[in-house]
DNA sequence: ACCTAAAAAAATAAAAATTATTATTTACTA
DNA sequence: TAGTAAATAATAATTTTTATTTTTTTAGGT
């Protein structure tokens, strides 16, 4: 929240109520929700604001590096409150998509540096399965 | 093209010039295209193929694990000959994707396995950035 | 605290990607 | 080779995202 602030006034961009209830809805659901989630969350209690203001929003905030944007193979795009790169696990069949805080997957960048001879700066990993609450039904 | 026909067979699809053609697109081209890239490979010498079918047959392939459906954060689905799961190397200046076929990736399934009690069936691991021939300029 | 200029929001339209529908054509079985 | 089920083409509809325009709001300078 002071994060936020701190980083919009960085960046010389204005303080509004809707930029800090969508940066609010990422920092309260660590669902990984996509622009229409974050917009439906809103709906009661900011009942005017626009999907187009969202969709804004979220992008600033991406280019600020305040979240990041993953792609779980889906058609459309879900954000991230947590800006680091970081491996995705996504439960095939209740299609939760939880974060895998794990340091060790970084160093995967210089050995795919070292086999293409690529200068790498970004990493995205997603793995599938079946999570442990789906496994017993 | 011999595996093509085979597989459409013990899926009882049928063996039509369209999927031929559209799948002949993949083989021939290791861009990776999305699907409107391939209907345009298609267009001089398909002209009457629709974009609808090429979407079909790339679903249908999909289904029968003939070819894979890759997602590097765009806006369109990419699709791969190379249906087994390997990483891919995206270069953000020239927008180029090279596979990386290097099977110590697999072995990631089964630490997250570990970590987060997850059956993993499916990854998709993407590197971003600078390909040796966008460095030098 | 008030005015002002610039930025942002809302509403809407447009664009882009994908899927669904329906009538016609084609592939394959018997 | 005739019949039938499946596939294609053409088109419409849907979904996701971006652009446009008008109105409103923020924040800095008086």
């Amino acid at each position: 929240m002071e994060t936020l602030i701190k980083v919009l006034k960085g960046g010389s961009c204005k303080i509004t109520p809707q930029r800090i209830a969508v940066y609010n809805v990422l920092q309260d659901n660590f669902d990984h929700p996509n622009a229409e989630a974050i917009y439906n969350k809103l709906a009661p209690t900011y009942p005017t604001i626009s999907l187009a203001t969202v969709y804004k929003s979220l992008e600033l905030f991406a280019e600020l590096g305040l979240i990041q944007v993953i792609n779980i193979g889906e058609n459309s795009f879900r954000y991230d409150y947590n800006a680091k790169s970081h491996p995705h696990v996504v439960c095939t069949k209740c299609h939760k998509v939880e974060d895998l805080e794990d340091e060790s997957f970084m160093e995967l960048s210089s050995a795919v540096e070292e086999m293409k001879h690529y200068k790498i700066t970004k990493q995205q990993l997603c793995f599938y399965g079946v999570c442990p609450e789906c496994t017993d039904m």
